[in-house]
DNA sequence: TTTGTACTCTTGTCCATACAAACTATTTAT
DNA sequence: ATAAATAGTTTGTATGGACAAGAGTACAAA
């Protein structure tokens, strides 16, 4: 990688280098847990002080970004993730907020008949036809969220739209569906088989499982989604007033 | 208030900056506004140099505590409670009303010494004593959450008050303490020894972990509290509204 | 009374320097 | 072969200094 700072530039030194650094982080070498370069070396290839330097450095150490330890140097911090339960929309927009490049593993999607426990929670007869959208999804180092969703036939899914796309814009825009109200269960369980052998892990290793049952503003139910996440990189954080 | 740093302590003295402006920003003049005192004042009364202070002061800053302006100078922050309003978590209290006895197989107060991290937490001075209580409660057929509470000094609780009573409770009406707002972090894990032991359960298996800050109507934490439920015997429902 | 200028105050940015602390690697002694 | 001592590496702590940027205030001029 290419190392510069435009020392003309108006924007302070400091903040370019927190820039480059975030650029840094996301690399895959550095993201995998190889030491940066020393701060003496970099703040040299910079053309700045070690205290501009260590000023930039020391702002994402406290984000939780980069883990900083005497004797041995700077690394960027194994990632675990955390999302507001209240905040609203989605959490790979909030994700791509964060700056966090959050992938697709896997996406499939089919039309399957739905079964009884399906049927109950949609009110609609078993055996009625809807979409259901499997996604593995989570950083370049690996998995860290499966979702299998179910879609009410009312919305008028077809299975053949691109799943790639932010799902909630895609129910605004393209189907006047509006999620206004999520219902939710969190609780702890051991990874089943096929889970674990999806995020990568254990069997029987805790995970954080999430139920969802997702509502248009008349509180009629659009989505029933179930999310896996590792528990090792994920956590809820939530604010709650009296 | 008298400024002073041990210029002899272990503690490096950016830590020492660090405890004197986290006391500072809780007294009452500060707390409602009042500038502090300039950096190269107080760099001087405490005998260290600016930079020193600076590096204390940029902790606070980013941890959203202090607020500072160019030719204005540094101020406590002001905290705006969201007004965003989602179910109150009394457990206990939830269980009542359902009718599901909820009983105490456990309980044990005791005043103990803060800790960094609980001091960190509390803004107060490590060793500070606090009162600390632990609670390992359920259902006639087992225990199913294990809780461990620290409270604020300032609260004035002695260890001596009836824990069987609704904490809420007892806390509004003995101590004129309101508790308003909790911030809860949601995770899961695999119960380590100690917590598996307490629960029933065996080491490894999953357990729910909520870690909730309570806070007073002035954003004043009152209550640091850890959780720990068996997974198979808990799930945690909320709402979203967008 | 309004506007412009100068000054003061305070934080922001940046630098160079020195030594301490913790860790790893190498060399030397047993 | 192993332990101890030494050296090297890197971040942590701390200092003193200089100048910039932005905000507020005081005062003079129109």
């Amino acid at each position: 990688m290419e190392f510069s700072i435009d020392h003309n530039s108006a924007l302070p030194l400091h903040a370019q280098v927190e820039q480059l650094l975030r650029n840094m982080i996301v690399e895959e070498d550095y993201a995998e847990g190889k030491l940066l370069p020393n701060e003496i070396d970099l703040a040299k290839k910079l053309g700045i002080s070690r205290n501009t330097l260590r000023q930039a450095m020391h702002k994402l150490m406290f984000e939780g970004l980069l883990v900083r330890e005497k004797g041995i140097g700077t690394r960027v911090a194994s990632r675990s993730v955390n999302t507001r339960l209240t905040d609203w929309p989605s959490f790979t927009q909030e994700m791509n907020e964060k700056g966090i490049p959050f992938i697709n593993f896997d996406i499939h999607v089919a039309r399957v008949y739905a079964d009884e426990m399906i049927a109950q929670i949609f009110s609609i007869k078993p055996g009625t036809q809807i979409v259901k959208l499997e996604r593995l999804r989570g950083l370049k180092d690996g998995p860290m969220v499966q979702f299998i969703s179910y879609f009410h036939p009312r919305i008028g899914l077809t299975g053949q739209e691109d799943y790639t796309r932010p799902l909630n814009e895609m129910l605004e825009h393209d189907f006047a569906t509006i999620p206004a109200i999520s219902r939710e269960e969190i609780s702890a369980q051991a990874a089943p088989k096929d889970i674990a052998v999806r995020l990568e892990i254990k069997k029987g290793e805790p995970i954080l499982k999430r139920v969802r049952k997702v509502y248009d503003p008349g509180e009629r139910i659009i989505e029933y989604n179930i999310c896996y996440y590792r528990a090792d990189k994920f956590t809820y954080l939530i604010d709650i007033h009296r």
